[in-house]
DNA sequence: CGCGACGTTGATTTGCCTCAACGATTGTGG
DNA sequence: CCACAATCGTTGAGGCAAATCAACGTCGCG
């Protein structure tokens, strides 16, 4: 089913990257399918296979690993106008490493392996557009990796509050700490000691 | 400069993955250049403009990021097959993050931002190899960076020399530790207690 | 040969974890 | 709609892994 009006959104945000014809925004609407993920609900989910790669249209998703010992892990916070998906599971068709969550209700288009590979062929100028956008979130993967490993907590929730004024009002406490690679005691342990400086 | 030999090599990788006409083989041979670098040299260096790609045709790199405080964190080594770049500035025009130095003396194959792009346009098959490929740099970052924050040190220096036998005949020990995100003497420290096991 | 790079060991400090308890808020089923 | 449970954030005490600071032996290279 294609919601026109959702639909709209995606085509502007390809349409805005590269020039498409009617026809190919047709194409694309066609490819793609409109999900409405209920909060909490799971739109990845780790270990299972027949995985999708999602862009969102209204929303926030927390996309996280659960480790061996049953700790989880954020990998990074999904909004409006993001991709979400496991990379690796979606291209190989292994089982996912992560879970996306939607911490409230969210509306995305999703789209599977083997109708993207036919839209792929379809459209031979997205290629360039899903090389661009990968190449874009292995350069955002990359800072946070650098920024994880050289600077301290502190820096890190800086950096982050700086980057998404008001995620605060939308994340829970905990999944901050998650995303900065402590536990929840020490992120509210620290924003005390903020608060005397 | 072309050496048919050494770029032999380069168009064997890229056939192996697409399948390439003659005078494709050639626009590509034509496209990037040889370069020869001295062990301890740099191919890549931090705050400066004007990078490029590398193919690594034979050596051994270490890519690293060098911190406000110097200190020096290593992202990944790179070895024969391998690329070699900064994928941010390499895209963006901006100034390079990182460092790649020579751990040996080592021959590379260079491409620089333009005319890679005039590559892409002569041969539009390039557009679905290097997003094939980026998708896969993304993979490999995105298992380090969780397996960074979700395993302790013996682990993930298990999965480094398991995954590169042979990593720590070539490789000095404290660019090990730079690696696994710790300090030298705290490599030592966890080897000798390895060792009591 | 001599110097610098590398690895090791020791003593001490530090930042975050662990375990535990508790109040406030949210959400849900009867 | 209320009562109770679950979730969330805070605080405290104690522990631990790695950092820090320092000293020293070895090796390889210029």
């Amino acid at each position: 089913m294609i919601d026109t009006n959702f639909s709209k959104q995606l085509i502007d945000y390809i349409a805005s990257r590269i020039s498409l014809s009617l026809e190919e925004s047709k194409l694309i609407a066609e490819a793609y399918s409109i999900l409405h993920v209920k909060k909490k609900d799971y739109l990845i989910s780790q270990d299972k296979a027949g995985n999708i790669e999602a862009f969102v249209i209204m929303g926030t998703f927390r996309v996280f690993y659960n480790d061996s010992k049953g700790l989880e892990h954020v990998l990074y916070f999904a909004f409006k106008d993001w991709w979400v998906g496991d990379i690796a599971s979606f291209n190989s068709g292994e089982l996912s490493m992560l879970n996306a969550q939607a911490l409230e209700d969210s509306i995305v288009f999703t789209i599977d392996p083997i109708k993207k590979e036919k839209l792929l062929e379809q459209i031979p100028q997205l290629e360039k557009l899903f090389r661009i956008i990968t190449q874009k979130h292995l350069t955002v993967l990359q800072k946070r990796f650098l920024l994880t490993v050289s600077a301290n907590v502190a820096e890190r929730y800086h950096e982050l509050i700086q980057r998404h004024p008001g995620i605060e009002q939308l994340v829970p406490q905990h999944q901050i700490a998650s995303y900065l690679g402590i536990l929840p005691e020490s992120l509210s342990r620290m924003k005390k000691q903020l608060l005397k400086d």
